[in-house]
DNA sequence: TGGTGGTTCTGGATCGATCAAGAACACGGT
DNA sequence: ACCGTGTTCTTGATCGATCCAGAACCACCA
C-alpha cells in the first residue's frame, strides 16, 4: 500500500552521500565507526541525516554485509501462549532474556515447532543462532536448524551428537525422588509422566510407547524412577504408569484421578513435572485423599508455585533459569558451528553436554507411608 | 572462531547453480516459486542442495531484496522477566503471538524500551513493524522507531498523533468503577497509581509530578476517577493518592498500607491494576480490616487472577488479549507507514485509534460504605 | 630533499538473494 | 510457412549497506 501516487523510495546511505559530496564509506562510518573521520564532518553528516529523516544504516543490509543478525532465535515446542502458562518454560526464557539482555541482542521466538509443517518459520528468519528447547528426536523444525548450519544449542533434549546440549541429569534426579520415597516405606508406587511422543496421546502407560519414546527427558526420568524401584526389589512392570499429553494441571489430575481410583490405591506418586504433580494434588483432593497422611506426591523442575502450593511439594529442583542463562551464553561463546556437510569433514565435533545440577527439595507433600 | 584453518565459505545459490549448469535464478525459482519450472528440475535442483547441504535461500539476502523481515518487534517497556511475570502484559503478548501465528510471523522482542540508552537494539533489528507497548512520552526508543519510518501500532500509550492506537477508554473504565464506589455510600476514597513518570519513584500523590505526568494512561484513569468523585460533590484535592513505581503487588501493598494507616481511613481505593489491587488486599489482610466490610476495593485490567484473589476482585475488564491480537492485525493489514519527512509531505495522517470496550466486572471486595 | 608515519577520505568489489525483461523452444491453428 | 501463445529458462540490474586497498594530505625528522 503507497500513499502516494508513487511510492516514494527510502533513503539511503547512498543518497545522503550525494547529497553531501562525500563518499558513502565516509557516511557509514559517522554511523558505525566515528573514530574513523574528524569530528566535524562525523557532525555535518548526522546534522545532514537528521535533516533528510535518515535514521542509520538499513540493519538487513548490514546484516548481509557483516553476516550478524544481531537477535537470538528460541525454538518452543508449543505455541507461546502455553509457554507463557508454564513456569518452567517462562522461567527457561527469563534465563535467555537476561543473557541477551547482558548483550544486547534481541530475542526472536519461534514457537509450535513440534506441529509446525512449514520450514519457512525456521529457514526465514534472521538470527546469529538458535536454542532448541525440549523438542521430539523427529521434529522436522530441528532438521531445518540444523540444516541451515548455525549455531545451534539444544535445551533439555533431544541429545543429538555433535550439538552443544544443556541440561540436567534428568536420571540422577528422578532416582533421587523415587528413593526417597522407597525410603519412606513406599512400595506401592505410580508414575505419572510428560508425553513419550507429541502426538496428543493420554492415557495409561504403553509399553510400546515407551520403548519407541521420542522424548528424551521422559525416558531418561523414567529410567532413574524405574531404577530407583528395582534397586529396591520392586518388580518395574507392576508400576502404574498414567502419560499425560501435555505437562499442565489439568492432565496432571486426570492422572492422578486415574491412579487414584486402582486397586489397591497406590500410596505414593511420582509425578515428571511439578505442574503433573499439582494436578495429582487436586486429584487427590476430588478424591478426599489426604496428602501426605494417605498419599506422597514428588513433583520434577520445582517451579515457583511449587513451594507456594497446599501441601507445598517435595520436589527435584533444578536451575531453571540458569539453563536458559547457560544455554544463551554457550551460543555467544563458543559458537560451535555444525557443519554443513557433517559427513564430508571432521572438524572437531561440538558436542559438548552442560549439565546442571539438580536436587531434591523436600517439603509437605511427602511423609512415611501408610501403616495399612 | 572458524575451526578449520580457514573459514570454509558456505554455500550459496549461485554456487548451487554452477555446479547444476543452470542460472541461479532458477534455483531460486526451485525454491521460493515452485510453479516457474518443470518439477523434473526443480527435482533436480532440490536433489542437488541436499547433496551440497544446502539449506534454502539464505533469509538475510532475501529480506534485502524483497523488503520483507517476516517478523513482528515488540517492545515493552520493562525487562522481559518483569512481563512475563505481569499478568496484563503476558496477555497482550499472548494475542499479539496468535496474530503472528496465523500469518507465520515471528516475533522478536525487545525489552527494557523505558531505560534503553542504545538506540542500536531497535535500529539494528529487521521486523516488518513494531508494536510499541505502554511507554512514556519521551522514550527515547520510541522516537528511533518512527524515525526508522516503519509501520508502528501503539498500545495504550503514547497516543502520539498520526501513529495508530490501540487501547481502551481509559477514562470512561476508571469513571465506571468510581462511580460505583460512589454509589455504595463510599465518601472517603483512596487512590494507587501506576507511575506518571519513568523515574522509579514509589510514594505519595505529587501535584507537579501528576500535572508534568508522561503516562497518558495513568493520567487519563486518574482523570476519570476524579470526575466521577466531582460529580459526587467530592472535593478531590482531598482524596489521598499514592503513586507506585511498577505495577506489582508489593509496591501494591506497601500503598494499601500507606493508606490505610491514614486518619480517618478511607473506606474504598481505586487501584489503577488488578497487580497493585491485589497488594491492597494484602495490606488490607496484614492490618487485619476486613474487605469488603470495612474496606471495597477495586481494580483495573481483570486479569486471570483477579477472579481467584481472597476475596475475589471487583475490577474493570478489558480484553487484553484481543488488544494484543488487534494491535497485530491492524499492524499487519493497515500498514500505515509514518512518512520518514513528517513535515514536509501530507500523506494522509494515519492516527487511527482503535478503542476496545471496558467493562466493570463486580466481585466480593466491593460492598457498600460502613456505617460509621 | 626525501622518507616515514599517521590521519582522513574515496572508489570499487562484495554479501546472497530476487526481479524484470527477454530469449529459446514447442505446439497448434490457419 | 507464418503467427500467436505458453512454458521454461537466462541475463543483467538491483536491494543497501560494509570492507579492502589505496590516494591525498599533513607533519615531522634526518
Amino acid at each position: 500500500m503507497d500513499h502516494g501516487t508513487r511510492a516514494r523510495r527510502r533513503i539511503t546511505l547512498q543518497d545522503l552521500a550525494g547529497t553531501l559530496g562525500v563518499s558513502k564509506t565516509t557516511v557509514s562510518n559517522a554511523f558505525s565507526r566515528p573514530d574513523q573521520l574528524s569530528p566535524e564532518l562525523r557532525e555535518r553528516v548526522m546534522e545532514a541525516a537528521r535533516a533528510a529523516g535518515y535514521a542509520g544504516p538499513n540493519p538487513v543490509a548490514r546484516m548481509l554485509r557483516t553476516g550478524r543478525a544481531g537477535a537470538l532465535g528460541l525454538i518452543l515446542p508449543e505455541s507461546l501462549p502455553f509457554a507463557l502458562d508454564d513456569p518452567a518454560t517462562s522461567e527457561l526464557i527469563r534465563g535467555i532474556a537476561d543473557a541477551c539482555e547482558e548483550r544486547r541482542l534481541g530475542l526472536l521466538i519461534v514457537p509450535g515447532a513440534t506441529r509446525a509443517r512449514d520450514p519457512r518459520t525456521i529457514t526465514d528468519v534472521a538470527v546469529d543462532g538458535f536454542i532448541a528447547y525440549s523438542l521430539p528426536w523427529e521434529t522436522p523444525a530441528l532438521q531445518h536448524v540444523l540444516a541451515r548450519g548455525e549455531p545451534v544449542v539444544v535445551v533439555d533434549e533431544p541429545r543429538i551428537p555433535g550439538v552443544a546440549t544443556v541440561g540436567v541429569d534428568d536420571f540422577a534426579g528422578a532416582q533421587l525422588a523415587a528413593v526417597h520415597l522407597v525410603r519412606l516405606g513406599h512400595r506401592r508406587l505410580g508414575i505419572v509422566t510428560s508425553p513419550f511422543k507429541p502426538d496428543g496421546y493420554t492415557g495409561r502407560g504403553d509399553a510400546a510407547r515407551i520403548a519407541s519414546s521420542t522424548f528424551d527427558v521422559a525416558t531418561r526420568r523414567l529410567q532413574g524412577y524405574r531404577a530407583a524401584m528395582a534397586d529396591a526389589g520392586l518388580e518395574v512392570g507392576d508400576v502404574p504408569l498414567y502419560e499425560c499429553a501435555l505437562s499442565d494441571e489439568e492432565l496432571g489430575r486426570q492422572a492422578g484421578r486415574d491412579l487414584l481410583e486402582r486397586m489397591p490405591r497406590p500410596t505414593a506418586v511420582l509425578a515428571m513435572s511439578d505442574r503433573l504433580a499439582l494436578g495429582v494434588l487436586a486429584a487427590a483432593r476430588d478424591l478426599r485423599v489426604a496428602v501426605p497422611a494417605e498419599l506422597s506426591v514428588v513433583g520434577f523442575d520445582d517451579i515457583p508455585g511449587a513451594a507456594a502450593s497446599r501441601p507445598s511439594l517435595t520436589t527435584v529442583r533444578q536451575p531453571l533459569r540458569l539453563k536458559g542463562y547457560a544455554a544463551a551464553r554457550y551460543l555467544l561463546d563458543a559458537p560451535g558451528t555444525r557443519p554443513p556437510d557433517a559427513a564430508a569433514e571432521a572438524l572437531p565435533a561440538d558436542g559438548d553436554e552442560i549439565s546442571l545440577p539438580v536436587e531434591l527439595v523436600i517439603r509437605r507433600s511427602t511423609a512415611g507411608a501408610p501403616a495399612a
